[in-house]
Parts: C-alpha cells; sequence; structure tokens
RNA sequence: CGGGGUGUAGCGCAGUUGGUAGCGCGCCUGCUUUGGGAGCAGGAUGUCGGGGGUUCGAAUCCCUUCACUCCGACCA
C-alpha cells in the first residue's frame, strides 16, 4: 500500500470533541470518521485492524469447538416477544416497523436468534454440547455514547453461545472460554486485562465474569484487593464496615437543627463526623412509584444495583411530594410515619452502632443517641453501600480495598435457562425425559477492544500498535524521495519486502520528513524503515520500531532479513501460552 | 431523563457597543526547500447549526428548536 493512495486525511490538531486519547489519535489518525452520535464509518487502517482482532477472536473460538454462524440485524418483535425482552428492555432497543407496519427491532444481543436458530436442532442430548458464534454489527440505542469507539451505539462484537445438558458441562465450557477470553487480550496486545467478578445480576446466583483494561478513562469502576488478589465489580463487591460501638451509649435526644439538610452540614453543626450519622436515600419503584427508604451510615453512598437486586425491581431517585409526609433533609428512623408508609430498609454499615445522629422526620430537627441495637432490636442489614477505598476486602478482611477505573472489553456469562425456558427449547434425554438446555454467553467488543489497545498503548504522537494487530508490519519511508537514486532503492525495498510476505504500507511523498514521521507515527506501525540519501551513502537503511525499544543502521543488503527477523520476533512476543 | 458547556471555511479558533466575515493549519497554482508537521507569492472555500422575532441594519439582542460535548442517571 503506498501512503499517498491511502484515503482519510491525517492532522495536527485534536479536534474539540475527543476527551479521551485513543478517540483523539483515532480520529487524528485517519481511522475513522464520525457520522452521528455513538455511530463513525472506519477507514482502510481501522478496518484492518479490526479484520486482524476479528481473525484472532475466530481463531481462539474455533479452537474451543465455537462454530461461527450469522444472525440478522434486523429481527421481527414476535421473536422478541417471545423471551419477553420486547416489553422488559428500554428504549436501548431500536424498534421499528416494516413496509407492512409489522413491529422489527434492530439486534443488540442475540440469545433469542441463538435459540431461534438451534430450537430443533438441539433437540436431542446426544447433539450437545455446542457453542455457536458470530461477529457482528449491533446497534444498542445508548444513552450517551462517549469516548469514540469506547462506547458507541452501533458496533461490532463477538458474541458467542453454547448449550449444554447440565451445569456441570456448562461449568466446565466456561472455564474453557475463560482462558480462551484471556488468550485473545494477550494476543491482540493487552495481556494487563484482568478478570473481574461481576454482577449476578436479577438471574440470581448465576455467575459471570468482566474482562477489564484498567485505565482512568474506564466507565466502569471495579474494586480490587492488591493484598489477596480478590477482584469484583462495584455491584458484586460486598462492602464489609467494621461498626464501631462506644462503650457509653447516650439517651435518644431531640436537638434542633435549623436550616440543616445535608448530612454535612448537621454532621458540621453537631460536631459529629459522618460516621457516627445515619442518612436516609430515598428511591422510587419504578412500578407503582412506592417509596424505598435507605439508612446507611452518613459518609457511605447506596450502590442502587445492589438495591435494585434485592428489591427485585427497578428503581430511580425518588421526587419527594408534600403528600408523602416525608421530610426531605430530616429522615430518621425513629418516629417514622410518613404518610406514604415508605418501604424501610437498614444497610449492614449500621448495625450494631450507637451514639448516631440522625433525621427526627420534623424540620429543623434531629436526634441524637440513637443506638442501632436498643432502638431497633429487630432490624434485619443487608449489604446496600458502595464499596470504598479502604474498604474492607471480602476476601481476605485486610481494609486493603482499592477501587479503580476500567474498560470492560469483554465479558462471559453463565445464563442458565432463562432463554430456552422462555423460547420452549427443549432435547430430550437418554430416558426419553424432556429438559431445558443450559446456555451460557460471551461477548467481546471488537472496536471497544480496538480502542482499549490504543488507549493502553500509545505516546503523544499516536498509537502503538502490537504487531498482532497492527494495520501494517512495516512502514517504509522514503526521505527525500525525489532523490532518484533513494527512491530507486526504496521501490526496490518495496518490492522485496512484500515478496518477503511482509505487510507494508509505503510513504515514498515529496514532504519533509517531519510531516512524513508524523504520519507514521499517527498510523503506529511497529516497525520502520527508513531509506534516504544520508542513509545510503553509509549504505544503510534505518530500522526502528515505533516504541523506540529498537533502532539500528542495517547494512542495505541485509535489511529484508533484518526486518523479516524483527517482524518474527514481534509477533513471537503477541503469542499467548 | 436531569444539570453545565459549545455550535462561525475540512480542522482549530477570533469576531469589541448591532454596521454587511476574519486568523492559523489544511486544500489548489508556481518557485525555493526537505532528518521531526518548511518558506515566499498567488488562489479557492461560509445558509455564522435551523426557524422565528426586535431593528434602517443581526454572527452579535430576544424567543424557539436541533446537534455535539462534559457530569450524573440508565446500560443484555
Amino acid at each position: 500500500m503506498k501512503l499517498d493512495k491511502l484515503v482519510g486525511e491525517r492532522f495536527k490538531e485534536k479536534p474539540s470533541d475527543c476527551v479521551v486519547d485513543s478517540h483523539a489519535l483515532m480520529i487524528r489518525g485517519g481511522y475513522m470518521k464520525f457520522v452521528a452520535n455513538g455511530i463513525y464509518s472506519s477507514f482502510m487502517p481501522l478496518r484492518r485492524i479490526t479484520k486482524k482482532i476479528e481473525n484472532i477472536i475466530r481463531d481462539e473460538m474455533d479452537r474451543i469447538d465455537g462454530q461461527e454462524v450469522q444472525f440478522p440485524v434486523v429481527m421481527p418483535a414476535s421473536l422478541w416477544e417471545e423471551s419477553g425482552r420486547y416489553q422488559s428492555i428500554d428504549n436501548s432497543l431500536c424498534r421499528f416497523k416494516d413496509r407492512n407496519g409489522a413491529p422489527m427491532v434492530l439486534g443488540m444481543t442475540h440469545e433469542e436468534a441463538a435459540v431461534q436458530l438451534v430450537r430443533e436442532y438441539g433437540n436431542t442430548y446426544t447433539r450437545y454440547p455446542f457453542m455457536i458464534y458470530q461477529i457482528q454489527t449491533k446497534f444498542r440505542d445508548e444513552a450517551r455514547p462517549r469516548a469514540g469507539l469506547i462506547r458507541v451505539r452501533e458496533f461490532t462484537m463477538k458474541d458467542a453461545y453454547s448449550f449444554h445438558t447440565s451445569q456441570e458441562d456448562l461449568e466446565d465450557y466456561y472455564e474453557k472460554c475463560y482462558h480462551a477470553y484471556e488468550r485473545i487480550f494477550a494476543r491482540a496486545g493487552i495481556p494487563e486485562t484482568i478478570v473481574v467478578k461481576s454482577d449476578s445480576g436479577m438471574m440470581g446466583g448465576n455467575i459471570s465474569h468482566e474482562y477489564m483494561l484498567l485505565t482512568s478513562i474506564g466507565e466502569d469502576s471495579i474494586a480490587i484487593c492488591p493484598e489477596c488478589g480478590y477482584r469484583a465489580n462495584m455491584e458484586a463487591a460486598e462492602s464489609i464496615i467494621k461498626n464501631t460501638r462506644d462503650e457509653v451509649s447516650e439517651e435518644l435526644k431531640k436537638v434542633a437543627t435549623p436550616e440543616m439538610h445535608t448530612i454535612e452540614e448537621v454532621c458540621d453543626f453537631l460536631h459529629a463526623p459522618a460516621e457516627k450519622s445515619v442518612k436516609a436515600v430515598v428511591y422510587q419503584k419504578n412500578a407503582d412509584d412506592a417509596y424505598v427508604i435507605v439508612f446507611i451510615r452518613g459518609d457511605l453512598d447506596v450502590n442502587e444495583t445492589k438495591l435494585t437486586n434485592f428489591l427485585g425491581e427497578n428503581i430511580h431517585p425518588a421526587v419527594i411530594t408534600e403528600e408523602s409526609g416525608i421530610n426531605a433533609g430530616f429522615i430518621g428512623p425513629v418516629a417514622m410515619n410518613a404518610a406514604a408508609k415508605p418501604l424501610i430498609l437498614f444497610d449492614a454499615s449500621i448495625q450494631g452502632t450507637n451514639n448516631m445522629v440522625c433525621g427526627a422526620n420534623e424540620v429543623d430537627f434531629h436526634y441524637t443517641g440513637l443506638d442501632m441495637t436498643r432502638d431497633f432490636p429487630d432490624a434485619e442489614y443487608h449489604d446496600f453501600a458502595k464499596i470504598i477505598t479502604g474498604g474492607i476486602c471480602p476476601s481476605c478482611g485486610k481494609p486493603s480495598i482499592t477501587v479503580s477505573r476500567g474498560i470492560e472489553v469483554g465479558n462471559i456469562f453463565q445464563l442458565g435457562t432463562k432463554y430456552t425456558k422462555s423460547m420452549g427449547m427443549t432435547y430430550l434425554d437418554e430416558k426419553g425425559e424432556s429438559h431445558y438446555p443450559i446456555m451460557g454467553c460471551y461477548g467481546i467488543g471488537v472496536g471497544r477492544l480496538a480502542a482499549s489497545v490504543c488507549e493502553a498503548h500509545h505516546d503523544e504522537y499516536g498509537p502503538i500498535w502490537p504487531i498482532s494487530i497492527a494495520p501494517w508490519q512495516v512502514h517504509l519511508c522514503c526521505v527525500k524521495s525525489a532523490d532518484e537514486e533513494a527512491h530507486a532503492a526504496a521501490d526496490r525495498l518495496y518490492e522485496d519486502l512484500q515478496n518477503a510476505g511482509l505487510e507494508v504500507i509505503y510513504d515514498d511523498r515529496k514532504v519533509s520528513a517531519g510531516f512524513m514521521f508524523s504520519d507514521a507515527d499517527l498510523l503506529g506501525v511497529p516497525v520502520r524503515v527508513i531509506v534516504s540519501p544520508r542513509n545510503l551513502k553509509e549504505n544503510v537503511c534505518e530500522v526502528v520500531t515505533r516504541d523506540k525499544t529498537y533502532s539500528e543502521k542495517i547494512p542495505v543488503e541485509d535489511t529484508i532479513n533484518a526486518v523479516k527477523k524483527l517482524v518474527a520476533d514481534l509477533l513471537d512476543q503477541c503469542k499467548a501460552e
């Protein structure tokens, strides 16, 4: 490929919309172009990268007996009605009508399509287990796309679905997939990707894992214990608080706290630390707007996913009305008799505490001296709190939890029989009895993975692609190509490199060296070969790597072999064990 | 969905009190250049996001709407 024919522009200035490096570099480097919010077109360099990623994924999926299939992008709503998701999913599912007025959806995930495809095939136990996967465009009408390819509405995803006749068999396969995923991320150049246990959600008891690349620009938070290696996402991480109890329990006493609404104001006013206060966090159930109040230690926050999972239904932050009888800002567990009859829940962080400050359910008044053990002997406590840095590790018990940000590049999930049941997929076992197959599903976002690699491996000048997914392996620069001898030598080298089976992008434009190198940096090709009159005078070519760990002047006649060896070595480094 | 920000040439931006549109990069032509985004000369490019209003006159003031973006909520 000659660079002067490469469609797509590279430029110096960072577009003002870009706030993360991978986004800015992929726009500046001519990898992609904005079309609409969360929707991009790809130019050739990005397409070559995603193709290579897809092929790594294919290779690993095939190694664990996956079969590549393809589901439709557009599906009839009736298929989604079978699983109940046509109703249950919010408007991130894109719905529309065809010319006959029949309701249709754009695929945002393909569990339904997968079950539909193998519903008849999988009617006998003799055909299990099996796994099917596809690599295809998905559309999710996300509320907030951001950060270039990190979070988009239209994206390419590998999604795999496995079918089993027993939980043990699913778990065996899940384990294989777990390792296949580790190999995929290692081969794609981000072996540092970590696995975390994730929220089991409303499915109840099912196991899932997320593959996270730790980076400050990530949008997911993960609790990590450096002491014992415990890792979990915020929903799955149990918040354990060492509750303190003073020796002497004071009397419950109502005190005036005029105009004090927030927990900080009240604690400041009463000279109490936030840990010695109980605050109320109010939600409403989406279904009927019924109030739910969680009492939690003043310095902690409620994790809404934990609360949702506990309730088994969706909630939203409350809009507190006059009629509810709830005195916002002065809510407390004592003498709570609001007209709205809210559901009262206690977080484990206040279990056994005493001498606490809490609202008095009366405007401008709080209580001091709340003793949970004495005043609420029958209270039940649950874990609703967000785990915090410095929190106690649920695994080893040390106060060593750190909360970090990360990008979720893939996930694996033990689905169970949710879809086979709802969609009526059964098989007969050897006794002739009918069962629902047990499913697993396994996803990887291809574009997000490309952006994540860029995020993990770049400098101020551009991406530093691992050779396994780089758009080309070798970037051949002919500096001062007006010089006939240099140009001829570079042309020859271009032929030879290609004949050696290498993927070469060749820049012989009549531009300044600085311009040429800047473009090369933006393309991030791992091996760069520089031909110039100056080098030819010494009868050498310069061979350097994009990451600057290698830089040599090689005699012209040895260049091909040196480059071949360098490429082979780099490819070797991207192998997974 | 809630709160903030921004919309002026392909990109980055300026545009004062309302007076008829600018700069840098990029692009085209020519010459000189060429080891980290070269110089000179000439040139092309605008529905000032859209609609409405105020005004003799609006990029500028008012109303409205749309888009993008950030923070939050949501996210199989």
